[in-house]
DNA sequence: TTGTATGCGTTATCAA
DNA sequence: TTGATAACGCATACAA
């Protein structure tokens, strides 16, 4: 027979089982044994092991005014990008006695708002957010004075929050140099939208600012590609391989997306990859190496985004009261066989 | 000057403001609407807007003796699969008001159990979790009387927890079958450790039972490799391919992270996909499409599998009270150039 | 239709 | 070194 009954173990079951007061029982569960009599500190853990005893953290945040909990809002959590970001700031919590509530709003501005809804009603201690960027106004009323807000690939000049990104201006100006060094005659850049989308802007402005700075033809090669119209990307594909025939021709992918749907309309269309277009760009996944001869990409310190992004929200929890800082971590090229030496 | 003392809106403040009891509020918050008077709703309302307030949920959740968090423990969240079937999760809990907390374990049987045990702190409603397999009698003594287990990927028959499950055995003999049919002599299974994940194992099992169906001499071509010991992988590869010298050979991986790293050793030993050795498996992967000429993949309804998981546990959380279940969906063969027709 | 009082499981203040 | 007691913010039984 079940026992629905069966009432849940409370601090006051284990005062009563060590012979001993709750204030006392609550002391040695918050660690402060040096203050305890030998003895109760004995009792009281026999009681704890022998009940099974796990403090209800409800109450204690209630209490405390501290839940302990940290918001993750990810824009997409398909793209590996996330995943490590997340990975990162996971292990970082778990040190510190944090969870991590994870809310993916699949670019779309209106989950996002529900979400950071949902999480404030969860009063929680921290946001790391990879936001969509359209909901500024309303990330700006957030109250920064009880829970740390921190930006994960993303500027918001306007907002005021710490951020963690890339150095993705320099790093792509590194890239589009090697790929002009490799000799290509026309270089595209094909990118999802940019509003909102700092890292992506940074990216364009860095793809431009070399092309220009070289005085290379494909400054206004840009190519627009939103994922959620099919059928785009191979159009603009098309377009690009029009204008450039009998060129030399590379690509370059501002993320890992962009990179894969690139790749696949390439082989729809029959076009190699290096002989007939040569491919660059960010992210470096672990499929990366095994397509082709391997592709060129820009590796993101992920893992260390994440992690950077978790120390940032534990400092400001911990009472650090400095100006918005912005963290700026380097992107790495990462040379493989889908960009040779043209000529 | 930035003050700290900002006090946090409570129900008494919304009280106040309207000029209601608490209570009164309350029943607003609940959403009983149809009992207050129309006046009174419209005052609450206002109060609510202008004070934007929030209610607390870790008091709701302490007077209320609910959460309304889910725990999803994943085994390795770098896996897609898995990712793909949080995203299932999640979606079904944002509709009906729950919050998914995401743990990684790695892999890590100890870590398994530390994020359990906080996740039995923040008492969760339901739990969502891929088990390493190697926290049996630990999950065992799991109350489910108060939170949901719903396993993931994993029959653990001692637990008699609800799982969601794909056809393993079924789909693996219907890839096997295929490859024999496509003519391949020798046909390699290349797993990492079997102990504790039933679904490498029936997958073991169908790969044998289909084998020695037909007479295939290949039943014994089990190949184990570690994922954490390097270079282990490409000594079996080794192995293998020596063995199967001058006969057309296939090889299948148990998972997506097995497959990757196949392909990868493949390469670096200079084997062409599908000339030297064709390739089959799980997972069906975003990139199975862009290797060579595609990979032949079984895809999984990773998505389904996370929305049966959580549709499953507010089943329990709404009083379900049946034996425990073990949904099974199918997995389907998606047949790529990298398991050509031989001979 | 509304309000009063109590308790959910903790921590913190104060006194002993 | 310990214990009573009052909060924390809310929901609910009961009363009005």
């Amino acid at each position: 027979m079940k026992k629905k009954s069966t009432k849940r173990i409370t601090i006051d079951d284990v005062a009563r089982i060590a012979g001993v007061s709750k204030t006392t029982v609550s002391r040695y569960i918050n660690g402060n044994h040096e203050v305890l009599a030998e003895d109760t500190c004995r009792r009281i853990e026999e009681a704890v092991k022998t009940l099974d005893y796990r403090p209800n953290q409800m109450a204690q945040g209630l209490k405390r005014q501290r839940s302990y909990l940290i918001g993750m809002v990810i824009a997409d959590i398909t793209n590996p990008y996330s995943v490590a970001v997340l990975r990162g700031a996971e292990d970082v919590c778990k040190k510190n006695g944090y969870s991590l509530m994870v809310c993916n709003t699949d670019n779309d501005p209106s989950k996002e708002r529900e979400y950071i809804f949902r999480l404030q009603q969860q009063r929680i201690d921290g946001l790391i957010i990879n936001t969509t960027g359209h909901n500024n106004e309303f990330l700006q009323q957030f109250d920064r004075e009880r829970t740390a807000v921190v930006l994960v690939d993303r500027k918001v000049p306007e907002l005021e929050f710490d951020s963690v990104v890339v150095n993705n201006e320099e790093v792509t100006i590194e890239t589009v140099r090697y790929l002009i060094n490799q000799g290509y005659q026309r270089i595209a850049l094909f990118s999802e939208p940019f509003e909102g989308v700092s890292s992506r802007y940074e990216r364009l402005v860095g793809f431009r600012a070399e092309l220009s700075r070289q005085g290379h033809p494909s400054v206004n090669d840009v190519y627009l590609a939103d994922r959620f119209v099919p059928g785009k990307i191979e159009e603009q594909l098309e377009a690009f391989i029009k204008d450039s025939k009998g060129q030399s021709r590379a690509l370059f992918a501002v993320n890992g997306v962009v990179m894969l749907k690139l790749i696949l309309a390439l082989q729809a269309k029959g076009l190699k990859v290096p002989e007939d277009v040569a491919i660059a760009g960010f992210d470096n996944l672990d499929w990366t190496p095994a397509v082709g001869k391997g592709i060129t990409t820009i590796a993101q310190p992920t893992y260390d985004i994440g992690v950077n992004a978790m120390e940032m929200i534990l400092l400001r929890i911990q009472g650090e009261d400095s100006p918005a800082k912005t963290i700026v971590l380097n992107g790495t090229l990462i040379v493989r066989g889908s960009t040779p030496f043209v000529e």
